[in-house]
DNA sequence: ATTGTACACGAACAAGTGTTCGGTGTCAAG
DNA sequence: CTTGACACCGAACACTTGTTCGTGTACAAT
């Protein structure tokens, strides 16, 4: 589009009184305020003025109703960093909570049961509330399972605890994983490290317990340990 | 101060909408707009109420003027902390959490070390948020430590894990506690039972572990466990 | 010289908006 | 039963505020 006509030095003026009106006032000016600061004496030269003004796409006015005057993002822009809504700024003072499904529990003697929907979020869900502080990388595939029974005790995890996971089917040196043995029928969660291309080592996070060695062919991997959590009170 | 009377339902519901009406149309709106949309037919109810807020701190008038009315910052602190009289909007999608100071570290060898200011919030201090759901009770005087070391294994916690305490110096049966016992130089996570007058019963968490008996004049309980966070990835 | 556009202005008016008045009803306290 | 405080209400009014009208000036284009 062709080149704008400069602002005329009173539309600047005009803009700036708004500007700053706002920021003291938590309110827009009206006609008769804009022009008692911008020597402006007539009430139609005001209005003339904010038309022009909205013409050129830097204000919004609502008609017929007092104070209707509110900036647009372009004009935000021009003022070089828009002034946060008051929603946006309630929302940085938040941190989002990574809101985890509980979709069921983690037992020994079996595969872990997840919903076949990929378990989105039901109304009926249970919601396993996480500071995202507490978690790292993708927080969006991660589920919850509550622990039936003490046979995860070598991964210093008892019964009732809670696991959050990201479903994974492979894993990293190092990484903590649920897996299920087919050939022993058991769910086990141990650090997972790949020892030859036919063998996988899985170490118990208890330092103090040895690893098992098992064919790589009899593991699944069914997710990822993020954390744990545990309530004793 | 005499404790004030709560808000009426109908003084929350006029915040809640200049709230809402403020973030949508970048001004406040009108008497006349608060009556239409809280059935107050009458604007001298309004203003009425409006002159109620206003005394309570909560909202500031400029008289004479259209749309005159601006939040106090008592009142915007109220709607940044997500209570009982903000909008639901707002209200959902703050859940407030519990802010935990992470103030040092929890090892065997010594008992636990917390600062003489009893853990007041410092700007230097790691927070650890946690949902207020994970938690009963008092959460006003909690306090996060650091594993350091696997000597907390049969507690089934391990090194690197937070431990998320409440000052305590009592202990009821099966409450899980930090205690300091003397004559071991000993700190160790365990259930708690009287057994006699004179004996301490202190149970592992790992069921597979026996308890241990100790004369109750060794044992100084430093706190109660209320949670165990892991962070496996 | 004429025309069109931009800009300017005072005044009047219509509508928007806040304040005040006189009244009613409920409830607790005396 | 009376009184006072609180909450509520319709109506009237005063004032604020935005819109419209008629007019004037400056300047560029024709």
């Amino acid at each position: 589009m062709a080149k704008e006509k400069p602002l005329s030095g009173r539309q600047q003026n005009i803009l700036r009184f708004i500007w700053e009106y706002v920021q003291e006032n938590a309110r827009p000016p009206t006609i008769r305020e804009i022009g008692g600061n911008v020597n402006i004496s007539s009430t139609s030269v005001v209005n003339y003025n904010l038309n022009a003004l909205k013409k050129r796409g830097l204000l919004e006015r609502d008609a017929d109703v007092s104070r209707g005057l509110r900036f647009t993002e372009q004009a935000m822009e021009m003022f070089g960093g828009a002034v946060e809504t008051v929603s946006e700024a309630v929302s940085d003072a938040v941190d989002s909570l990574v809101r985890i499904p509980l979709v069921g529990t983690i037992a020994a003697g079996r595969p872990i049961d997840l919903p076949e929907t990929g378990y989105a979020l039901h109304d009926d869900d249970e919601i396993v509330d996480v500071s995202p502080a507490m978690l790292r990388g993708d927080t969006n595939s991660l589920f919850a399972l509550t622990v039936k029974g003490d046979s995860m005790i070598d991964a210093m995890v008892n019964d009732g605890d809670i696991v959050i996971m990201r479903e994974q089917k492979t894993a990293e040196n190092g990484e903590m994983v649920a897996v299920w043995l087919k050939e022993d029928d058991t769910t086990t969660l141990k650090h997972f490290y790949h020892e030859t291309p036919k063998t996988v080592r899985l170490q118990p996070a208890n330092p103090r317990m040895d690893p098992i060695y098992v064919d790589a062919a009899n593991v699944e991997i069914q997710g990822k340990v993020m954390m744990v959590m545990r309530q004793t009170a």
